[in-house]
DNA sequence: CGTTAGCACTCATTAAGGTCGAGTGCTAAC
DNA sequence: GTTAGCACTCGACCTTAATGAGTGCTAACG
């Protein structure tokens, strides 16, 4: 059996229909509110073709249909309708954002907080990663005895500071040299080419300090390569929106989801900036399995082609995919623009 | 009528089994669990004079009593034994905290954690006030042409950094300059202070800087004054707790609640840092409505006595207040003991 | 042969009635 | 002053019945 045009058309009206009053859809209904030219009894014999698609099911026997996870994976490939970010909505989005390009992490997290109120979803956002991003410059300030400040400057713009233990005996030239060595050899690499190419030579150079420069290496790392603690974070927006979503009136379901949120880092792991486009992941085809209930939109914004951070929505699976994928798309592409112009101002 | 000593007996008998159970207590429970060697019917007139006086209340005629807001008050005040924080919990805090004396920063976020996983409540704590917090020193660090990074350090030992523009015409001499005469005249000294008296000194020695000055100024009062970024920033631990508390099995509740940690900034109005001491505040006494069914404990924490932040707990009124406040006392010990021994370092 | 009307059937939802039990207040006896 | 006894209250829980939206099947229609 095929999926005629008519079954599309009803395929369609029940997921809009759904999506909309969140009660499972019945011929009746279909055949009143969309204008089909077809009876209920018509709807119903398709409608049962359909279910042995695997696309609707029914709750319970003789109860309406409601769209199975293939239901709407279908409905996304083929048949929706590409929605239009609104005019009103470009607008908000390009006042919100472009306002605060001082901070890029301030970029970010507005525009998690920003996508969750336009859709009633919720928001993530993961920063941008530092595991690509190459060092730029670092330089050490005086603190107090016995400790100086070491700013780390990385290419994406990011700035980090962090107070290091120095010996007593460390003067300030000897910081000096230190620096002016690293920015030397490190500018416009990672961490990881430095430790294979360069480390033995910054050795050889400076042998004397060497616990100070094991030291600065080891924090180094920990700034460029992994440290998950300013950026690389997970921003979510609107949590509380699924609160508000009726599948999500048992509080079993709202702690199970919260503690996905809590734990941000088992969201990173399947949020990884994946390459160009939007991707929909419905319901049991999330890994997680207390995203079962739920959809994922994610897209990736990019910093001269080269992927930065995972931008998405959660909601459940009964949600608008049409316009929460356009919104999705509208923001990466700002969120690009706008790190690319920053990069080249 | 007053207090008599066995009104007081069944009073407290009453919290504690409230607090266990979360179910009204009768008369007969009473008299089963607490050995107080009077009968039921003994009991049932003195749990009727108790709610004459309005310390206990009846969610309905014939059921049994639970503490009202002014019953809590009255045990917290004159009834509770004092509990101590066990041996176990003082060494996983003592373990957990002392590890990272690196980062005030992460010291404040983990407290919270920690406090929240030790008594299955929801913590706040709001980090240092950076209102109180003096200058230090500064500097600038040259970026790309035309923008330099201000990196600012506190004499709480917090470190900050910004990106600025300046004009392209500005040289790193003419920076220097204008960080050496900041340190000179600002050092230990809040920004309020600054602006009385030193603001026309700076302006006179550094006319011809005047747009870079006043943009300085500005992100320096952000920074020592109120930027609600990175301090000053309320932590919650644990909000998932509140889930696990039969109070709150309605999602309606929930929402309210959520809303409420959602704001931060609600929070910090009402959790300014008082003076010594651990303040509780139950149920109805709390100025925002929505945590009417809620206490909440807080206390202070000090650098060589100025307060600093408030660290605290929420939990619904029905809550095991001795535990949670020695929690928050020796908490709150714990943190002043190791930022004070931090500063003298 | 596709479409439609009619009809019996299913099943969640809601309301109404009934029982149970924990708890109270009152009274009278100890 | 304390306690036992008893009638009464009221939420919690269960059962039952009514309702209604929706289905599947069959037979008739064009």
């Amino acid at each position: 059996m095929q999926m005629d045009e008519r079954k599309k058309k009803i395929l369609r009206a029940i997921v809009q229909d759904y999506v909309n009053t969140a009660e499972p859809v019945g011929s009746r209904t279909i055949a009143r509110k969309f204008d089909l030219g077809i009876s209920p009894a018509t709807i119903r014999n398709e409608m049962s073709d359909i279910e042995d698609l695997g696309l609707i099911e029914q709750p319970h026997t003789s109860s309406g249909r409601i769209p199975s996870d293939a239901g709407y994976r279908y409905y996304v490939d083929c048949l929706m309708e590409k929605t239009k970010v609104s005019e009103d909505e470009k607008e908000v989005i390009e006042r919100e954002t472009t306002q605060r390009i001082a901070e890029i992490q301030s970029v970010i997290s507005h525009s998690s907080k920003l996508l969750s109120e336009l859709t009633h979803l919720t928001s993530i956002v993961v920063g941008p990663d530092k595991g690509n991003s190459a060092f730029s410059q670092m330089h050490f300030l005086p603190y107090q005895s016995g400790k100086a400040i070491m700013v780390v400057v990385k290419e994406n713009g990011v700035v980090e500071n962090q107070i290091v233990e120095i010996g007593e005996n460390v003067t300030a030239e000897e910081l000096q040299r230190i620096a002016n060595l690293f920015n030397h050899k490190m500018r416009g690499h990672s961490m990881t080419e430095v430790k294979r190419d360069f480390l033995h030579e910054i050795y050889n150079e400076l042998s004397r300090q060497r616990y100070l420069i094991d030291h600065a290496l080891e924090l180094l790392t920990a700034i460029l390569d992994n440290k998950p603690q300013e950026s690389n974070k997970v921003y979510l927006g609107g949590t509380l929106n699924m609160l508000n979503q009726p599948e999500f009136q048992d509080v079993e379901k709202i702690k199970n989801l919260f503690q996905v949120f809590e734990e941000g880092d088992q969201i990173k792991q399947f949020l990884r900036p994946k390459l160009e486009g939007i991707t929909v992941t419905i319901g049991g085809e999330n890994i997680m399995k207390e995203l079962k209930d739920c959809s994922v939109i994610t897209g990736t914004y990019c910093v001269e082609g080269e992927p930065l951070g995972t931008i998405g929505l959660i909601g459940p699976t009964r949600m608008d995919y049409g316009k929460s994928m356009a919104m999705v798309e509208y923001m990466t592409r700002t969120l690009t623009e706008l790190l690319t112009k920053r990069r080249r101002k």
